[in-house]
DNA sequence: TTGAAAGCGCTAACAA
DNA sequence: TTGTTAGCGCTTTCAA
């Protein structure tokens, strides 16, 4: 037994028709009569006629199709810009294909090779935590491919980047944290090759600095896979426990979390009564027993804006674009 | 500028063979001459050939991808289903599309139709809350579609399906809500239609009959939705507060926090005295304020076991298969 | 061991 | 307005 579906042949030959009179009446062609369209609409209605997309994408080069690669869809930035991904492609007509890089760069590049080999229309990508090396997708974009990056952007490429202000969420965050009073304030972030973990740091820095509290590169710790190892936030923290830090300022979902299941675990030294603000799309962040003052991105509005430049440069194709980064503003919301 | 790949015929004429014997070295076949394979492995490699898995899709008339609809991605359950899947895909080059039903079941119904259409090999399902009629699906694997259910299945539908065993984990639940002394306790659960509805409020009778305590309906209530709309929640919740419970077992990670969202905005109203048991796979509800025992599911292994029957499904494609139900354990966690 | 040719389902240029 | 035909990139039967 085998899974098969009626095709336009079997059409042509129910109605004694050519297979291209078929295709053009499925397609609405001012070529064909009224009449004709008719029968065949009805006729394909009738036996439920799908056409099959494998071969009109053979056929038209396209697949109608596009890659989104994010580092955890179990992230809730991320399924949140997936979502607004999602709500775009599907008025688009197109399919969106997900993929997890699980913050591995080997993973990220197995995954856009994979997609590209000509099964997907263009790509949206986040890079991951551990990406230095993106000459592929220079080189994969000098083919004439269209990529639009979101979120963790690269600092050389010349295409469309939907972002957040990070810098000035970090600055919210940290200003936020010192009008209560703290003046040692650390920094949990992500990896250093990261364009937001760049842009949130200068963000806490000039806050600092606009409150004249010295910076102190030992209140900075750097999570190389972005909190999604548990150990590394607990080495982290470890070292910070020496600086006596009043206050902690974080640049990310997952090590929000972590952080407060390490502080948990250790909660003799408490770890409880330093204050906590940052980057996090959770929406249960107000459950939690610890109060953490959070910045909160449109993702969704990311995933949308991301999705409509990536459609527009497949279907528009102009070599010579002027592309654009979109900057997103984030929103503070409190909780003391 | 268009992206373009090489194919088969630019390595055919650059090395002044025939197509079908680069398709042959390109696949390793026995056909082939040891030094002629070399040729072209080496040709390939040096242009870095990627065959077109478009083309070859249509002539094997399979696409190696399967589909696996889900009510949301944003919620933890699903995303470790996603993951085991995927875990399992990757490893057998298979590639999954992720669709999600936001508990529509037209959305459902839509989706399983643009994936169907000869794109996907196959289907992995957890069906709508909203969900009444599959009488598609049944013709669907009818002509030979093969389809796997898990979490949220049919009854009467011949195919593999898996699941935990939710009867066993209401019962936990509210025997361990019971052993707190606890005597009224509500039920907060999803639609009735879900099979998981119906099983966990089984158990929960089962655990209230085991300590002679009288099954009261007033203190059951569904959310049509699954929780996915906050006022849902409300209402059941408004109606409950009459009922003067003091503990709820709650049947899903949505409802759950959105019951603490509620009990929150509440909390004059001593919600926060309520002992609160649930299935949720969420990795945060120890960070909660509120006290919440969790039943976790093997989500990640139900992902691997269901896309395994489906990738055997697809491969074997026996009709009379001997089809079984996997049943897998639930844990308890207890956080009192 | 290799090649020629047909065909997967669809579209479109060209012919009628 | 409709039909004929070639071809998208690949696999595979049959012939050489």
């Amino acid at each position: 037994m085998k899974f098969e579906n009626y095709t336009i042949k079997d059409i042509a030959k129910a109605l004694n028709l050519s297979t291209s009179t078929i295709s053009r009446a499925l397609r609405d062609s001012y070529e064909i009569s009224p009449e004709t369209k008719k029968i065949v609409l009805e006729y394909a209605e009738k036996i439920n006629y799908r056409a099959n997309p494998i071969a009109r994408s053979l056929k038209e080069r396209r697949s109608h199709s596009i890659g989104i690669i994010v580092s955890e869809i179990a992230n809730n930035f991320f399924s949140q810009v997936i979502d607004g991904a999602e709500s775009i492609a599907y008025n688009k007509n197109f399919q969106i294909i997900i993929s997890q890089t699980h913050e591995s760069s080997e993973r990220e590049r197995l995954n856009v090779e994979y997609l590209t080999s000509r099964s997907i229309d263009g790509l949206l990508i986040a890079l991951s935590s551990e990406t230095e090396d993106i000459s592929y997708l220079h080189k994969l974009q000098e083919r004439g491919f269209p990529i639009v990056f979101f979120d963790r952007v690269p600092q050389q490429f010349d295409t469309y980047k939907v972002i957040v202000n990070n810098q000035q969420g970090a600055y919210d965050a940290t200003q936020h944290l010192i009008k209560q009073g703290k003046q040692q304030i650390a920094h949990l972030t992500s990896s250093k090759s990261l364009s937001i973990t760049k842009d949130r740091l200068y963000g806490y820095q000039k806050a600092l600095m606009a409150n004249h509290i010295d910076f102190d590169p030992a209140l900075v710790k750097y999570c190389q896979y972005g909190g999604l190892h548990q150990d590394e936030i607990e080495t982290a923290i470890e070292e910070l426990m020496h600086t006596g830090f009043d206050a902690i300022f974080i640049s990310g979902d997952k090590l929000t979390t972590g952080y407060l299941h390490v502080a948990k675990k250790k909660d003799k030294l408490n770890l409880q009564h330093i204050a906590i603000a940052g980057f996090t799309n959770s929406n249960v962040v107000d459950l939690f027993s610890a109060k953490v003052t959070s910045i909160r991105q449109p993702a969704f509005e990311m995933g949308k804006i991301a999705t409509e430049l990536l459609i527009q440069l497949i279907e528009k194709r102009t070599p010579n674009e002027q592309f654009e980064t979109r900057v997103l503003p984030t929103e503070i919301i409190k909780n003391d």
